[in-house]
DNA sequence: CATACGTCCTGCCAGC
DNA sequence: TGCTGGCAGGACGTAT
């Protein structure tokens, strides 16, 4: 799943629903989808701890338990689902934390690239240092992108994919922002003009706003906290249409590969 | 065989 | 020579 607009979804959902739950215990099916920790220490260390909120921090969903954290990260396909008790098991079950009052918060995941960690408070302010800025915080500017892009030859692409730089934007809402900016996604970094780069820094804030309004993208396999899928697939303008005509001016859309990624444009708009 | 909403690691190369 | 930062490429399970 998961780019911002998924995450943030999901972590808005398991916040009205969960905040305030209690831990009961954790079951770990799959150990190697816990990170850093041993299945019985992390039941250890969450049983009767209180979840104060749920957040988002890059791409990751945090469970505040002041003052350390539960940190899942979802991969490619991992899912976070509260389920009532007694429900069947969804397949490829990796974890199951038990709430006190019965009900289950279940991480599955079919490729395993997602993970669960724990974080004391310095471990967790060390990590936060890795990340870039949140591109919806006010410190996220039209000045920030231009001068940041400067001093970068790679590909504006994998630039803005770099998580070191801005967080949140995946594969999906890079193409999305690079159309809506106009931008070809090829153009070396530091090419930017400052005019340039303040039509990307609307496009990335635009399109990551109106997907989160609209649940997230469901491309294969996202789906949020309460196991459904996200609404906005059908307002991508670029992403999986290749050969489909331009929503703006007909000329067939085209893919490329970047970094190893796909990359959707139109070779007419986006220069 | 190619492709998939993400990260992390390795290894190369340039520059100090 | 040796370290460091930037960057490309591949690995990581599984499914379609």
């Amino acid at each position: 799943m998961p780019e911002l607009p998924e995450v943030e979804t999901v972590v808005r959902d398991l916040d009205r629903l969960v905040r305030g739950g209690v831990f009961g215990e954790t079951e770990v099916l799959r150990p190697d989808m816990l990170e850093g920790v041993e299945p019985d220490r992390i039941s250890l260390l969450l049983r009767d701890r209180r979840i104060e909120r749920v957040t988002r921090r890059a791409k990751n969903i945090v469970f505040e338990l002041v003052p350390d954290r539960l940190v899942v990260n979802l991969g490619m396909t991992g899912r976070l689902l509260v389920g009532q008790p007694g429900e069947a098991d969804p397949p490829y079950l990796g974890v199951r934390f038990r709430l006190a009052d019965g009900r289950e918060i279940r991480f599955t995941d079919v490729r395993r690239f997602g993970n669960v960690r724990h974080f004391d408070q310095p471990a967790w302010t060390a990590r936060e240092r890795q990340w870039g800025l949140e591109p919806l915080s006010p410190s996220f500017t039209p000045e920030w992108l231009h001068q940041s892009t400067a001093g970068s030859r790679v590909a504006i692409k994998t630039w803005l994919m770099d998580q070191r730089r801005v967080v949140g934007v995946g594969n999906i809402y890079a193409s999305e922002a690079l159309f809506r900016a106009r931008l070809d996604p090829r153009r070396p970094a530091h090419s930017l003009s400052p005019t340039e780069a303040g039509r990307l820094h609307g496009a990335v804030q635009g399109v990551l706003s109106e997907a989160i309004q609209f649940r997230g993208t469901t491309f294969l396999d996202y789906r949020d906290a309460e196991g459904n899928p996200g609404g906005f697939v059908a307002r991508l303008r670029v992403y999986d249409r290749a050969g489909a005509p331009c929503l703006a001016c007909d000329t067939p859309i085209e893919r490329i590969v970047q970094g190893g990624r796909s990359s959707f444009f139109c070779p007419r708009c986006q220069r």
